[in-house]
DNA sequence: CAACAAAATACAATCGATTGTATTTTAATA
DNA sequence: TATTAAAATACAATCGATTGTATTTTGTTG
């Protein structure tokens, strides 16, 4: 049993020819002529030959390994966005690195040093609740790594990134909502450093006026939206001297654990209270009643966030393009906010 | 700027010694005096210095990665387990290969050769449904690559598994069937190629016998336990002269269909049909009635196989045991299964 | 057939770290 | 101080593929 690796040379020797000219052979270069390629090429897939990449791209000082960087493997939306990366990425013969911050800055900066160290060649991140300065980007970019925000991004000079329009997406979503009828309409925010949530808030709002609905701050309660935060921000609502009638979140499971807890106090979805999520979880149609929702798709974002790396890292010599592809959404409409007339 | 990387051999020569030194100083081989490793250690992180891994890693012969073949990287169980895998995986200085082979055979056999080509120098596996011949296994085994299946897991010689005990869990499963007064259960069960879906089968089998109620064959049905697949078996059951009250279902997602169908019949859960599923997902506290089911956590499990398979790794060389490692599960009680006597 | 350009191939250095062997330095002992 | 073992360091080959330069082969033209 040859359990030895085969390689160039082993080839290069059989043949009575050079490892350099199997090397372009193998690479198809035009130096090589076809008759020896042919002679190559089936020695090589004769003998079970596989390129041992770890020569290949020392000498290329290129690891074909892009870090991915998101705050949880499993959320649904983040799981979804790690399939259409590993799609796209595995096409183009590059390997992944996935890391997850958990929502935590210091996680984050530590990863990036680790995705260094290990020489990735490009990375694609969705920042951490928790992030508020951007010394580690800065760290990447002196490096002259690409890098491409996906959907949770940050405000830096010279970024790509693929989003989608969260002003938009909000703004439906509100109007969604005063379409049913209601008035009081609550929102339930996330930490107002990251760009996206920002965005919603501002979508919110400008629902609100286009439609000469006033604004109330006290409507307003930023949380970290985890499900419990769904109960919490809910109990403070209930105690306003007024009655909320609407409810638009900036993400699912802080509305399915207002839902959740709205449920047990036997308050009326959507009768008394109608609510919007975001991001369409998988849980979001199960729950009673199915939550409407932002449709936001995971797969198609990693998809196109790739291909902008991929893009960036072999314009790497060439002029840096900083862009910022913006995907669509659609409100899906569930019994959590449809009145009937 | 300085862009160009810091190498070994441009620490050895600001300090005046050789390469070789540096390395073994770096290495913290007992070959270099103190004096001179803390001399170079103190000079590399002053430079900035980071270990060049593909040099490292081709001098070895060694890739510092593993390869994960999961059936979807979506679904939660899975997702978890990845986390799992990540984390032990890291701080043991590997990277991790991430692959779906979203049920499907010829992609399971098509990953292992990239996986191969990417010279990993171990792998983790879940197999898919269709899985029914091991021939590629086997092409790991003659390249003498450790590998490690969890989850799911097929019977062949010499292999190394992390599972949960199937038939314990279902045998509950079927038995708080039982004990709700439940006496024609229905069993929803997966392919059969599969060892867990085997041995779940079994258990509900057992749990029948050990309690003196008649097996019948036509409450069995087997599907690829989607969630469409849910609906579909209910009709089945449905035709039947008689009334199922009990149901155990060889997953959440199946019995979530199953579910979301009977509602739609006003059939009520779990008056006339108590249900019980398997893998705690997510969504399986949400639904309503909410499901009871086997919980079994992945990122254990993640955690136990991916220690089992670098244990493997190191142990290359020396004899290979073949070793099962059984993670404890717990049967969740929710309201699908529970009824008030 | 000679001359020469073009095509094909060979040679050799290189990527950066590791490691077996050779050499030098240090320190201990007589 | 001479001797010698042990400790520390230097040298050089190596992992396998790539690539710039040198050399050989081929083919075309007068």
């Amino acid at each position: 049993m040859d359990n030895s690796e085969i390689t160039i040379h082993d080839i290069a020797e059989i043949l009575g020819i050079n490892s350099s000219t199997v090397s372009r052979a193998l690479n198809n270069s035009s130096r090589v002529a076809q008759k020896t390629k042919d002679k190559v090429l089936k020695k090589a897939t004769e003998l079970g030959y596989q390129r041992n990449h770890l020569a290949s791209n020392l000498r290329k000082s290129k690891t074909f390994t892009l870090g991915v960087i998101v705050p949880r493997i499993s959320r649904h939306f983040f799981s979804s966005a790690i399939a259409g990366i590993e799609e796209t990425a595995f096409k183009a013969g590059y390997n992944v690195i996935i890391c997850q911050s958990l929502e935590s800055l210091e996680r984050e900066q530590s990863i990036i040093d680790t995705l260094l160290a290990n020489r990735v060649d490009g990375v694609l991140i969705s920042i951490s609740m928790e992030t508020e300065n951007y010394n580690h980007f800065k760290g990447l970019q002196q490096r002259n790594i690409p890098f491409v925000f996906f959907d949770r991004h940050c405000n830096i000079p010279k970024n790509s990134k693929v989003v989608i329009d969260d002003f938009e997406a909000a703004y439906t979503a509100t109007e969604h909502l005063i379409k049913q009828n209601s008035t009081k309409i609550a929102h339930f925010c996330g930490p107002q450093n990251l760009e996206i949530y920002k965005n919603r808030l501002k979508g919110y709002k400008d629902a609100l006026k286009k439609n000469n609905i006033p604004f109330r701050e006290e409507l307003v309660i930023t949380s970290s939206l985890m499900e419990d935060d769904g109960a919490k921000n809910i109990k403070k609502i209930l105690a306003l001297p007024y009655k909320v009638d609407g409810l638009f979140c900036a993400n699912d499971v802080v509305a399915i654990g207002a839902i959740k807890y709205l449920k047990k106090l036997a308050i009326t979805i959507p009768e008394e209270i109608a609510i919007v999520g975001f991001s369409n979880e998988i849980t979001s149609s199960v729950i009673e009643p199915s939550l409407t929702t932002i449709n936001q798709s995971g797969f198609e974002i990693g998809n196109i966030a790739t291909n902008l790396l991929l893009d960036k890292i072999s314009n790497d010599l060439k002029k840096q393009i900083h862009e910022t592809i913006i995907v669509k959404t659609n409100l899906i409409e569930r019994k959590s906010s449809l009145r009937i007339f």
